[in-house]
DNA sequence: GCCCCGTTTACACGATCGTTTGAAACAGGG
DNA sequence: CCCTGTTTCAAACGATCGTGTAAACGGGGC
């Protein structure tokens, strides 16, 4: 192991990391963090100059390897000459959930999205506008006789259950009597994405509109 | 119209019930909710003790409805003799994007996974408990040769779709250039009742567990 | 030795939080 | 009209919030 510890700057973005994805930003003080990381409060202004900057570097932190992982395993793809839904949406899914322990930075999303939904939308587009819209093109051409709309709904529901499992497992938990457990990221993958495929797969019902 | 008016008590929950889903529940004061409901702060403490029984009524308030639709529309199902899955599906699905404006239910309850996961385990628990358990035999019903197990990964995947799509709806209008509208609740169901049904359909990747 | 400068500390500021209080305003029956 | 119980109000409580400030710390270059 490197015998390198973290900076003190790295300590207090790990510390709200876990924070902000446990209570949300709200319910989060900058002394909690400041606490959690071992360091005194004012360091968070010295660092990072206020709360929300802490939050946007915290996002940037967390969304990289995330970003870079799907990259890569699409790259892979295109190596092989891979272009198979179930490949696709793996390459998108897994990243996802292997991102971080139990997906807590999916989790941290949803509560922004939530709780200050402008500050998120900006890091959103910021950090991952570029990254859906290749997927949406991979996906169409995956999929050469749906229509562009009915994908990118289907997208949608996609973030759906990525989000939903990253929220909310206890509610499965519980329901399930433990047989279900939304955090062995393997048995999650098994059924999700044999369930997205076929949901991507799905003939369009017509639709007026 | 009735020219009844709602009582002091019934504007504080309707004020609160629009805030928290909005903000949060940590992102709304009481003094913003008696302002939104023009009443004094003091009077949520008056009417409900503090502001977490509020929220506790505020659940209860907006479950009920969901609940009741769900409820009356599978009582329909049975008496037309109706069991084919898309029905189904519909009949769980639509009262939960109906019971209020856009959703902004499922919004709230998003939020309080996520803020305050121990209020919202025991809220969850003593309001849908039944109801879900009730979908998940009716599911299993009509999808006999799949495990009871992998329909309950699905229901979980499905409940994801519904929140998602009330969560975080202005990220898939941003995505589609607008196109795609998640607050046009019947070009949602449209998309998302045969996405569901093909997903709960799919067959069973063989997993090892 | 000394100073320098990036870092860390303790502390105080004004604002806002959830809650409590006590009195004013209100209603209706005697 | 007064009495009684309910509802509303302004004001204040102690606690905690995010942030700013100024002093103390500590190792490398002179």
């Amino acid at each position: 192991m490197d015998g390198d510890q973290p900076s003190s700057r790295d300590r207090l973005i790990i510390a709200a990391q876990r924070l902000f994805a446990r209570h949300g930003y709200n319910g989060v003080s900058v002394r909690d963090i400041a606490a959690e990381a071992g360091m005194n409060s004012a360091s968070i202004g010295y660092y990072f100059g206020g709360k929300e900057n802490l939050l946007a570097e915290v996002y940037r932190r967390s969304a990289a390897p995330m970003k870079a992982e799907r990259r890569r395993r699409l790259a892979e793809l295109d190596e092989a000459g891979i272009t198979d839904l179930p490949a696709l949406i793996d390459a998108f899914v897994r990243p996802a959930l292997l991102a971080d322990e139990s997906g807590s930075f999916l989790r941290l999303r949803t509560i922004l999205s939530a709780e200050n939904s402008d500050i998120f939308s900006s890091l959103t587009a910021e950090n991952f506008d570029d990254t859906s819209a290749e997927f949406i093109d991979r996906l169409c051409r995956a999929l050469p006789n749906r229509a562009r709309t009915e994908i990118m709904w289907r997208f949608h529901f996609m973030l759906g259950t990525l989000y939903y499992s990253a929220t909310g497992p206890q509610r499965i938990a519980t329901i399930s009597d433990g047989q279900c457990d939304p955090h062995d990221v393997d048995r999650l993958l098994a059924s999700l994405v044999p369930f997205l495929v076929a949901g991507f797969s799905a003939q369009e019902k017509d639709v007026l509109s």
